[in-house]
DNA sequence: GCCGTTTTCGGCCCGACTGTTTTCAGTCG
């Protein structure tokens, strides 16, 4: 790595930071192994959520940790204490951490990973490995068949029955399910729950709720009088695929959401004077529960999905809002329910940016490059929506696989979407661009054809990959085409798609510290695929005042329902609207392009 | 292992469902 720093000045600065964010990744996940192990060691569960909390502040910073442990203040992050900062130092120094050397030599590698069958916790991992020498899902597998593991005390044909569905479900599920795919199923199933006799209210609750950008499975609330016929009801609902539980007041079925997968969806019956209560509980995060937990504890009261109670009597519960106003609290969004700051005393929740603020698209596609409508009707199509703005942005020459334009092309292509502005009246179609940024850092565009531009977003598409051979990182390439004043905004900074491409190494404390100092603005797309800028790199970029904006990246009028998601993961990482850039009118845009060019 | 509007020690969120129990432990969210 130091020959390419050498011969590239700029690669040593990456290559530094990109360890940084390395070192954060890597500690996360070893202390999410060491918690992992501790529990199947039989630990005090206080110690091993410490380490769950450790393991998730590392994952959510972007401090620099080898810097706070030079400055010995590591301690300042969350559920960092003495000890957590002392194997933090000890693995920045060595690569190693001797707690988590010490358990991975008493328990297999493979432990571990059985914890995420489910129906299989940690005191039964713990037995099969003891008694049976279980070290993994095909050994487990094994005694299943051969009968051995029914014979162990606390598991009757039901567990190992379960075990056996909880070994299936997991391979036959894709992880997560994207907030994309899993919002409509919740939509039609909570339609068809709020249809039943007898139901009075209806919500989608849990991580669907907080906008997450892949949800595990789907939480359904709602109130009736009889739990049990609705459970009943709801587990003989058509698509069901499996039924999980079906008790008095909760249900828990998976459907099947492709051919080789299933989604979970769990509805649960509460009584109607506990409905905001319930909402609250289960909407989570876990982690948010716990601390409001605590507040409601600080105050001799208690807490739970029934409600807010002072002794035995109940003093909230049956609206969400009520809740949190009797705790002293601000009715938290639900999209920033993360304990990643939310409790903090100026905490403002005020002015976070809604669907309706969106006042235009700026990133589309039409018929000249890879879209599937012309550039009329991507314009009808936003107007509709009570658009004021779009720019059309085609993909420049090196985009051949999208039908990328050339010079030529592109210069009738920017006549052709000025005459369609003149033609249509009510709002405004800016001629715009998605110019390439090439292996090189140059951009696929030169700069007379950009001038002629109104706006102009600059992505990457080629050699997103790892490469030893490159001469630029991604990092580099973003960095350098942040230095044209024509680039207004960088398109889907890391290229990631969710659940199907890596995003590429990028150094995002980089990309955000340039974008600030360049005025060059960040896309948050809003395609369930991509979310990308993702709600931490969000926050990131806000608290460092750059500007983001919400696009579509439409390939097609119906792309414009997108944005819902783009709002969402936006408001996760705290924009109001002032925040975005296309919550300006159209004078503001411009005066912003101008800002940056002159 | 962390943490402090009661605290530097002694707490640390809470309940439903299931299965295997004969009063409860394990798992899950």
């Amino acid at each position: 790595m130091p020959a390419t720093g050498v011969r590239f000045p700029l690669g040593v600065v990456s290559v530094q930071k990109h360890r940084r964010t390395m070192i954060s990744a890597e500690l996360a996940r070893a202390f999410e192994r060491i918690a992992d192990l501790l529990e199947i060691d039989g630990a005090d569960r206080f110690r091993i959520n410490s380490y769950r909390r450790a393991s998730r502040t590392l994952d959510d910073t972007s401090e620099d940790l080898a810097e706070l442990a030079a400055q010995g203040s590591l301690t300042s992050l969350p559920g960092i204490g003495k000890g957590t900062a002392q194997r933090i130092q000890q693995y920045i120094d060595t690569g190693h951490i001797d707690v988590l050397d010490e358990l991975e030599a008493r328990l297999p590698d493979g432990l571990p990973g059985l914890l995420q069958i489910p129906g299989l916790g940690p005191k039964k991992v713990a037995l099969v490995y003891e008694k049976l020498n279980v070290t993994g899902i095909d050994a487990l597998r094994e005694v299943i068949d051969s009968g051995e593991l029914a014979a162990l005390p606390g598991f009757g044909a039901a567990s190992v029955q379960k075990i056996a569905d909880g070994i299936a479900f997991l391979e036959s599920s894709s992880g997560r399910t994207p907030l994309g795919i899993a919002l409509p199923i919740a939509e039609d199933i909570a339609e068809r729950v709020g249809k039943l006799k007898g139901v009075k209210q209806v919500e989608i609750a849990g991580s669907l709720r907080r906008g997450a950008e892949t949800i595990g499975d789907i939480d359904i609330l709602c109130t009736a009088s009889n739990g049990k016929r609705i459970i009943d009801q709801f587990s003989a609902f058509d698509g069901v695929k499996r039924i999980l539980t079906q008790g008095a007041t909760k249900g828990s079925v998976t459907v099947e959401i492709d051919r080789r997968s299933e989604l979970q969806i769990d509805l649960r019956v509460v009584p109607r004077d506990s409905f905001g209560a319930a909402l609250q509980y289960f909407t989570g995060s876990k982690e948010h529960n716990v601390r409001l937990r605590e507040i409601a504890v600080r105050k001799k009261w208690r807490l739970n999905e029934y409600g807010l109670f002072d002794g035995d009597t109940c003093i909230a519960g049956r609206r969400e809002e009520d809740i949190y106003k009797k705790l002293g609290l601000p009715c938290v969004p639900p999209e920033l329910r993360e304990d990643r700051g939310e409790f903090e005393p100026d905490a403002r929740f005020d002015d976070l940016v809604t669907l309706k603020d969106i006042r235009g698209d700026l990133h589309m596609h039409t018929t000249a490059s890879d879209g599937r409508c012309t550039i009329e009707e991507m314009a009808l199509a936003a107007k509709a929506r009570g658009y004021q703005y779009i720019a059309i942005c085609d993909h420049s020459k090196s985009a051949t696989i999208a039908n990328g334009l050339s010079i030529a092309r592109m210069e009738k292509h920017i006549a052709a979407v000025k005459a369609a502005n003149d033609k249509i009246a009510g709002i405004t179609i800016l001629a715009g661009t998605e110019v390439d940024i090439l292996p090189d850092g140059t951009l696929d565009y030169p700069e007379d054809l950009l001038a002629k531009c109104d706006w102009v977003v600059a992505s990457i598409h080629l050699a997103m990959g790892k490469s030893a051979s490159r001469k630029m990182s991604p990092t580099q390439r973003t960095l350098a085409a942040m230095e044209n004043r024509y680039v207004s905004m960088i398109g889907h900074p890391t290229g990631r798609l969710i659940n199907t491409r890596e995003p590429m190494d990028l150094d995002m404390a980089a990309v955000v510290e340039a974008a600030a100092r360049t005025k060059t603005m960040l896309e948050i797309s809003a395609g369930w695929q991509r979310l990308d800028l993702k709600d931490t790199h969000i926050r990131q970029a806000i608290a460092a005042g750059v500007t983001v904006g919400i696009n579509t990246d439409g390939h097609h009028t119906g792309s414009l329902d997108q944005t819902r998601f783009g709002v969402t993961t936006a408001r996760r990482g705290g924009a109001t609207k002032k925040d975005v850039i296309n919550c300006c009118t159209l004078a503001t845009l411009r005066k912003r392009i101008g800002r940056k060019q002159n």
